[in-house]
DNA sequence: CAACAAGTGGCAACCGCTTGCCGTCCGGGT
DNA sequence: ACCCGGACGGCAAGCGGTTGCCACTTGTTG
């Protein structure tokens, strides 16, 4: 390829002046398919592909406001739960041409707003995955750039959730099915909307199924809140537990492991989410499966298609489904 | 906030405008500290909030080719190790006021390849943790764009590594200190960098320490891999093993389990990352500790220091040092 | 007291690409 | 032969900052 006349990297006039067209032309060759002329294009293509050009995604933006990236904003790059959105979201925005920034927050809200104003104008959509933010503050985002929220609802701005509901109903059933009549659900953190739902959605089924749901929590959504709240639990015991998620659900057998327990056989555990550690763990995890690939495919390209202008979006929650994984961590009451 | 006219977003010109300046001096007081007056540049400043402006990222990279952003390529977003990594490198750009660009590469090179051809002109530097492609070819990119290699050497391109020989030396001086004289490599991915030195690094301490050292492999570097590797395995026991890494320390574990062994009363297992996994499993695996996180800060780190013009980076690997996390899964040897 | 330097602010030319608008050329309809 | 519309290419005005250079003030210095 030839040597770019001084240090710069070739540009469209480069292109032009070699190909013997205007830079407008050339412009339209790449952006503008059937705007020119088919030859003149292929002339200016193949000059371009010698000269190695390479479109300068900054003047572009300049010019359409649109820059090709998407942000995905999440509380914890570690927290396994994410792996999967994370890699959804990169691969819905891979195929649409799309690039994927990816901001942590840290569980600090400060860090959060900080992060926003970073890559607010860097990008043409948002996938909050675990916002911190009130849901005013969500919405005033959401004005400025297409935004989609994750697992969890704002009114006025289009999400897409898990069927908590349904899920923890087949957690329920299946510990029914085994003989199970009482559950305690270890609650994770008050402030989120999943587990609002997923206790909601225990304590429903519960009722329809005659299982005596209590509960015990908050605690926080980790392997530590789970041991924690294997403690509380203790104190009075139910034959059959169901975490907030894997993480805690994990904790929890940690702990009664710890207190000389043993997991079936003397409490039954259910954890959501269905994280790469659920299957890792000893005894492998019984756990509702949240479709987390799905979601975060479907967030990427809902955020697409609003910034490309689907004004039809309804701001309804899409709600994907969920899965029961059976494994080893839940077993029949003894009779 | 003031409405800014029309419906686009407020620019250095409607700054100016209120602020009785020219657009040049509100350009100067956010981006030339000292340049102007101080009064001038507060005075700029306020109205610059009321009217909630925010610069544009993609004018100024426009004329300062300075996007304020890096790419972490990575092969697999769902790779344990890669989360602090990742992390790190986030954590590291935020603090330097970059954002960070993610993208995986599915272990497909023509993905590496179209993702990095993607991101090249975005960036101003890149961070290849795990890269598919040849030696040339990164040499080749990094003399368009700063690119630091992680875990892995490229004469001609800084890098950054983890110590694979001592880690190894200290796995192998900690099984001898338990009394092994025996012990089987699992091996991972033949091409890689990382398998080279650590199967040197456990052969030269297995010499000196009078460790017989043998091999089996290569497969994945995958729990699954560590399942193969255990039949393999089976058919000439060591009474201790070392894994290339530890999803396959864990799928060895898996598999011993598998066969009726138990670890570690039948073989100790050595895995390599301490990443969250580790601790996780049952027993809990004892495992050289990568220094995960300090790679992505280093690799971050010194990816913008040469971006920002750091001349006299020495193309030298920078290694970083390991820790032996002692676990439950390696025990004495019966006596 | 003139000459000069430092401190400030404005002007205008980019950075590389997009796009509305216009002119030319050409084939076809009448 | 004349007119019209479509196809195609060029012109030039942005998009929103940055920055070299110049001009004007002031304070300093010989």
């Amino acid at each position: 390829m030839a040597a770019p006349p001084g240090g710069r990297s070739t540009t469209i006039y480069d292109v032009a002046k070699a190909a013997g067209v205007a830079p407008s032309t050339v412009s339209r060759a790449f952006s503008r398919p059937g705007r020119v002329n088919a030859e003149t294009a292929e002339r200016i293509r193949a000059v371009a592909a010698e000269l190695g050009y390479r479109a300068n995604p900054q003047a572009r933006a300049l010019s359409t406001t649109r820059t090709s990236m998407i942000a995905v904003i999440l509380a914890d790059v570690t927290n396994p739960v994410f792996f999967e959105v994370v890699r959804g979201a990169e691969l819905a925005a891979y195929e649409a041409g799309y690039t994927m920034l990816l901001a942590e927050t840290q569980e600090s809200a400060e860090r959060e707003r900080a992060v926003l104003e970073r890559a607010l104008s860097t990008v043409d959509g948002i996938v909050l995955t675990s916002s911190r933010m009130s849901d005013s503050a969500i919405r005033q985002i959401a004005k400025v750039k297409p935004v989609i929220v994750l697992n969890r609802v704002v009114t006025g701005v289009p999400s897409v959730v898990t069927d908590n509901l349904r899920g923890m109903r087949r957690a329920a059933e299946h510990l029914g099915e085994l003989g199970h009549e009482q559950v305690c659900y270890l609650a994770g953190p008050e402030a989120s909307w999943a587990d609002g739902m997923r206790w909601r959605g225990l304590r429903e089924a519960g009722m329809e199924l005659e299982l005596r749901v209590r509960r015990v929590g908050p605690y926080p959504p980790t392997v530590n809140g789970g041991v924690a709240a294997a403690a509380e639990w203790a104190r009075q015991r139910t034959s059959a537990v169901v975490a907030y998620n894997d993480q805690m659900a994990i904790g929890f057998m940690r702990g009664v492991r710890a207190m000389g327990g043993q997991v079936p056989r003397d409490v039954s555990v259910v954890g959501f989410d269905n994280s790469n550690l659920s299957e890792i763990v000893t005894p492998a995890l019984t756990t509702v499966a949240s479709p987390l690939h799905s979601l975060g495919v479907t967030a990427a390209r809902n955020v697409l298609a609003i910034s490309r202008g689907a004004q039809s979006r309804s701001t309804e929650a899409v709600v994907l489904p969920t899965k029961l994984v059976v494994r080893e961590s839940t077993s029949a009451i003894e009779a």
